[in-house]
DNA sequence: CTATTTCGTCATGGCGGTTTACAAATTAGT
DNA sequence: ACTAATTTGTAAACCGCCATGACGAAATAG
């Protein structure tokens, strides 16, 4: 008699639906869709290929995709080699599109984004939420979300999803944000303060502006750091081209690592935490300024114009970052560090201390420590890709709701 | 023309196969190996419900499995309910086994695992392999996995793999030992040294520990961190049931992690690594013990009897533990830390200052920290194990080399 | 102008799980 | 005891999905 010794279910088998013929359809439909969506063009013989299936059957595909307009037949290629010319394909450009928003400390924005990655239409507004309550906030957000939707729907798109960044932590079911410290948010359930309608998510902005990172970045590792410092110091870990979410969604709180184990005490109970060094506040006081509006284009310029007492806070905190990503790089391994967000702005003076704490810490080669490309728009695209994504991922589910 | 900005393959497709008939079958085998495996002997009827599959589709997996030697038909259930009783389903006991083998730094361990998760024959050996060259300890190695194998063949088992757990980091082709300082080995490929026929992976004993741990602890949480001391400090990070590898392979170096990052040079070309605080040496040499054999027991007996001396060291190894796991926890947010190996043995006196330690430092309810059930065996069974996972995992691999 | 190559499609077939039906084996009720 | 109800395992017919092979279409090469 055997004993139940096995007692974990198969990695990655977590969810994994009965393994039955709709559901190889489906993934099929999804690889078509990733395929065409990540090389451009292509003809059915080429996405054949690409795939391993036949070209009969990504035929059948193909012809399901256009049916519910996720897919457009763009007319004949221009031959440059034998044969016949294949039939050019295209994610649709008027099908489905991921509505992106954001919740910024001083600012609100949304914008679409459709199939192909383009943002067709978009929409800004400079408002100070700090300590603002979370009815007020949504409902200007609300209003923009309107604008945006009308102005995409005039194109003739449609809202798949919607997906809002937060400055703050949020919990898994990805609706309640638990806590967002420079809002003053707690535990507060955005479901209700939004429009109905589209399926919702919201995350962290750290975590979007990862996302953003991964599928729009300029080199695309699927194994990195992405360090990001609108409210403290967000990291996001990404592991396989995958979020790592944490038991609680809390993954990735890289400003509350010990740095100096003795160091001054911090808001979240210990002492000496990242963010006393290379906290936004932290490095403004080390610098000599207040805290103000623009706060980084502060220091920014400072920096740029020499200023000594800025440059040594700057360098302060990426000797500071360095230290406490040196733990970070040891125990994960990864393939390259990203700064993002706030940080992009001021990183050319907060690398040298940074990468050579790095260097000196670790041995053999230094992982390497890049600045992201997208700067301050990352988490607003990430969170409109992330829908575009989930499209992407499962088009059969979207193909019933046109 | 739709220029391409979907860069990056679809999370969790990182190698998926094109998605064809026989991939399915392939995946519903696995299934099926796996609930059997898991929930003990069970009937056909009993499998389908679990895997959502219909009670002919499972017939017929039964039977090829069955003919594969993979499980086997254990007789009629008695009843205790209405309808007629299933035919109990069950792995097999005398079909393909894994072979785990194990380098410690004063032993060599091998043993043999059936499918239903048992131990079927062993053999160990105390050996000083402390700097010793990697010919001679892996012919002794060899010798004692050729007396294993022959007791289970004997058995009626047949060997589907040998995973060989090894002190120290190994490159991501699971055959080269990269470093290994203990044992004094450099860049050693193993594939050469150890007995041809069945596959060989080889990977850190960190790593293996973390297996057993998810795969035979008490608690089985699908994401945590697993710590343990036999060279150095290791950590291994599981993610959703998955081994987390880094890059390079190296994931998991909690030792090298800053804690004092003005502390005491390192061998890494750091200051003030966990290492320097927590690690073995260092923990001796603050108790005022020389090195010598067995240090574990050691420390743990003088701790037993209240030497003052010891507990204190003992003490300030948890607080430094405590520091690097705030970080780590902080970033990972897991479910659980567990302590493994050698750490298991001294942990009474290292848990307190090591909890507080975490609980001072993070919000809300600390992370809990458990002492791993398996002892200094977590290593070779979770090796054992791995290979029978790989079975289970793809039991259409195997049922062919019958 | 013909041979060659490649593309897209159609008809056929094989494979895999589902549906439906049914015999076998047990319990529950009278 | 005997019947009704329930559950199991299997067999036959069916449907969905991809593979195979053949074909016409549309380009290039000679």
């Amino acid at each position: 008699m055997s004993a139940p010794l096995h007692r974990t279910r198969p990695a990655g088998q977590g969810r994994a639906l009965p393994d039955t013929q709709q559901g190889m359809r489906r993934r099929n439909l999804s690889r078509v869709m990733h395929t065409v969506g990540a090389e451009g063009p292509l003809s059915r013989a080429a996405v054949a290929s690409r795939i391993g299936l036949t070209r009969a059957a990504v035929s059948t595909l193909v012809d399901e995709l256009i049916r519910s307009g996720l897919l457009e037949e763009l007319g004949p290629e221009r031959p440059g080699r034998v044969g016949r010319p294949g039939s050019a394909l295209a994610v649709s450009g008027n099908g489905p599109a991921g509505i992106g928003a954001e919740v910024g400390v001083d600012h609100l924005a949304v914008c679409a984004v459709d199939l192909r990655g383009r943002v067709r239409a978009r929409a800004v507004r400079h408002v100070p939420n700090r300590d603002r309550s979370p009815e007020p906030v949504l409902g200007e957000l609300t209003a923009l979300i309107h604008r945006v939707l009308a102005e995409a729907e005039g194109e003739g798109l449609w809202p798949a999803g919607l997906a809002v960044a937060v400055p703050g932590l949020v919990a898994r079911d990805a609706r309640t944000v638990v806590r967002a410290p420079n809002l003053g948010w707690l535990d507060t359930d955005l479901g209700g303060l939004l429009p109905p309608g589209p399926p919702l998510t919201v995350a962290n902005e750290a975590n979007f502006g990862a996302l953003a990172e991964l599928w729009l970045g300029e080199e695309t590792p699927r194994d990195f750091l992405h360090v990001s410092a609108e409210i403290g110091i967000g990291a996001a870990v990404v592991v396989d081209g995958r979020l790592l979410h944490g038991n609680r969604g809390f993954a990735g709180e890289l400003g509350h690592v010990p740095v100096w184990p003795d160091g001054p005490a911090c808001a979240c109970g210990g002492r000496g935490c990242l963010e006393q060094y290379a906290g936004e506040e932290a490095v403004l006081r080390a610098a000599g300024l207040e805290p103000g509006e623009d706060r980084v284009g502060l220091l920014a310029g400072r920096a740029e114009q020499g200023d000594a007492e800025v440059r040594r806070a700057l360098h302060d905190a990426g000797t500071a970052l360095g230290i406490a990503l040196t733990g970070a790089v040891n125990l994960l391994d990864p393939q390259s560090v990203v700064l993002g967000g706030a940080l992009s702005g001021v990183a050319p003076w907060l690398l040298p201390s940074l990468r050579s704490e790095l260097a000196r810490r670790t041995t053999g080669p230094a992982c390497p420590v890049t600045v992201s490309a997208l700067g301050p728009e990352g988490p607003l695209l990430g969170a409109a890709h992330s829908v575009v994504r989930g499209v992407l991922d499962d088009p059969a589910a979207v193909a019933g709701r046109v």
